[in-house]
DNA sequence: CTCAATATCTGAGGATTGCTCGGCTTTCTC
DNA sequence: GAGAAAGCCGAGCAATCCTCAGATATTGAG
C-alpha cells in the first residue's frame, strides 16, 4: 500500500539511460532556442515539449516544474563560468595579483556575450531561487576569493565575511545589470577597466 | 464607431477623483499585506481584489496587468529612497566626503529593513522590468553620483561612464542580494563598513 | 435640486497555462 | 526471450490572468 507516493516525486531526478540523458539535453536546448528567438513569454512548458519533440508528460518526468528548467540551465552556465575562473586563478602570481584579477574579469565578461535573451531569463531565474538554493547566489565563488586573499596575504587589507559577501555580490550585480539592461558597455574595454578598479579598490581597503 | 478602442486602454492611468486614488492605495496596500503574510505565490490578482474589497474589474481599471502592481510598489519605494539620499547629499562636505558616503549607505540600508517578504518581490519585479523601463535600474541615482564627483573634484580619480555604471549597480547588487538571500549581514555594522569600503575604494581609483 | 455626463465599480466567464495520472513502449538483465 | 525497469504519451483538470458589457456613484451646470 501507499506504493508510490514517494517514488513518483523522486523519479524526477537524474536520468539513468543514455536515451533519457539526451531527452533532458534536448529539452534544455529547445528552451534556450525558444527564449532566444521568441522571448520569455513564449516559454511555456507545452511549447518547450512540442519544440523538443516530446510529450508534455516526458518533460515533467525530469523537471518538477517550469522553474526547474531555468534552474537547470543556470546551474550548467554557472558551473561553466566557475571552471573558467578556477583555471584563471591557478595561474595567480602572488606578487602581482592585478593581471589575474583582470583576466578573471575578462573571463567572466566573456561568458556574458551572446544569447542575450537566454541569459536574461537565466539571471532572473537564478535570483528567484536565491533564498532557497545556496548555490544560486554569487557565494559559489567565495573559495576563489578566499584563496586569492590568503595567497596574497600582506598585499591587501583583509575583507572579512561582510567584505567578501559585498565584493562578490557587487561584481555579480554590476555584470548582471549590464546583461539585463542590455547595456552597450558590456562589450567595451572601459567596462572591464571599471570592474577591475572596483575589485582592486575594495581589496586595497578603500584608503 | 470604433468608439473606445483607445480610451479603454488609456483609462488604465491615473485616477482623477479622490475615491479612486484611495482605491489604488488600497490595492497596493492589500498586495503588500498578502506578500508579507502569505508569500509571492498567494499574490494572485483575484486575491488582491478580494482582500482589497474590490471587484477584479476595478483592479484592472488601473493596472494593465499583474506585473504593473509590483511595478507601482517598486516606483513608490524607489522614490522614497531617492528622496532620502538627496537629503543626505545636500549636507556633503567636499573636503571630507567619507562621512556623507557612510550616511548615504546607512540610509540605503535603513530602507531595506523590515517587510522582507514584500521587498524581495519588489526587487524581482524591478529587475524584470529593467530593459524596458529606464527608471527601474540603479541609474536613477546617477545624478547624485555625478554631483558627488564634481563637488569633490581633485579628491577622486574620475569614474567615467563605465565607472559610474559599475559603482551604482555594484551597490545595488550587494544590497539587493543581501535582501533576497535574507542574509543576517543586512543588520550588522560590518556590512555597512564593507559597502563604504567598496565605494571609497572605487572612488579613490583602486590604486 | 435635477439630471445628464462622467467616473468608478462589478463579476461571470473566455483563453491560457502548469501540471497530473493511468497506461503504453522501449531498453535492460538474466 | 521473458519479466522488470526505465522512459514516454497526451487528454484533461484546476488555477490564473484578464475582458467586457453594463450597473452604480459622483459631479457640476442650469
Amino acid at each position: 500500500m501507499a506504493k508510490q507516493s514517494k517514488p513518483l516525486i523522486a523519479l524526477r531526478k537524474e536520468p539513468v539511460q543514455a536515451r533519457s540523458q539526451d531527452t533532458v539535453d534536448t529539452i534544455l536546448e529547445a528552451s534556450a532556442q525558444i527564449l532566444q528567438k521568441e522571448g520569455e513569454a513564449a516559454l511555456t512548458t507545452n511549447r518547450i515539449a512540442a519544440h523538443a519533440g516530446f510529450s508534455i508528460g516526458t518533460l515533467y518526468q525530469y523537471f518538477p516544474n517550469r522553474e526547474a528548467i531555468l534552474s537547470a540551465m543556470a546551474t550548467r552556465e554557472q558551473a561553466h563560468i566557475l571552471k573558467k575562473l578556477e583555471a584563471v586563478f591557478a595561474t595567480l602570481d602572488p606578487t602581482d595579483p592585478e593581471p589575474t584579477v583582470r583576466e578573471a574579469v575578462a573571463a567572466l565578461l566573456g561568458a556574458f556575450r551572446g544569447r542575450h535573451g537566454v541569459r536574461r531569463a537565466i539571471i532572473l531565474g537564478v535570483m528567484r531561487r536565491m533564498p532557497d538554493d545556496p548555490r544560486a547566489s554569487a557565494g559559489v565563488a567565495e573559495p576563489l576569493l578566499t584563496a586569492l586573499e590568503s595567497r596574497c596575504a600582506g598585499h591587501f587589507v583583509p575583507l572579512g565575511e561582510a567584505g567578501r559577501f559585498v565584493l562578490l555580490r557587487a561584481i555579480a550585480g554590476a555584470v548582471r545589470a549590464a546583461a539585463i539592461e542590455r547595456s552597450p558597455l558590456l562589450g567595451k574595454p572601459a567596462f572591464e577597466d571599471a570592474l577591475v578598479r572596483l575589485v582592486m579598490g575594495m581589496l586595497l581597503g578603500g584608503r
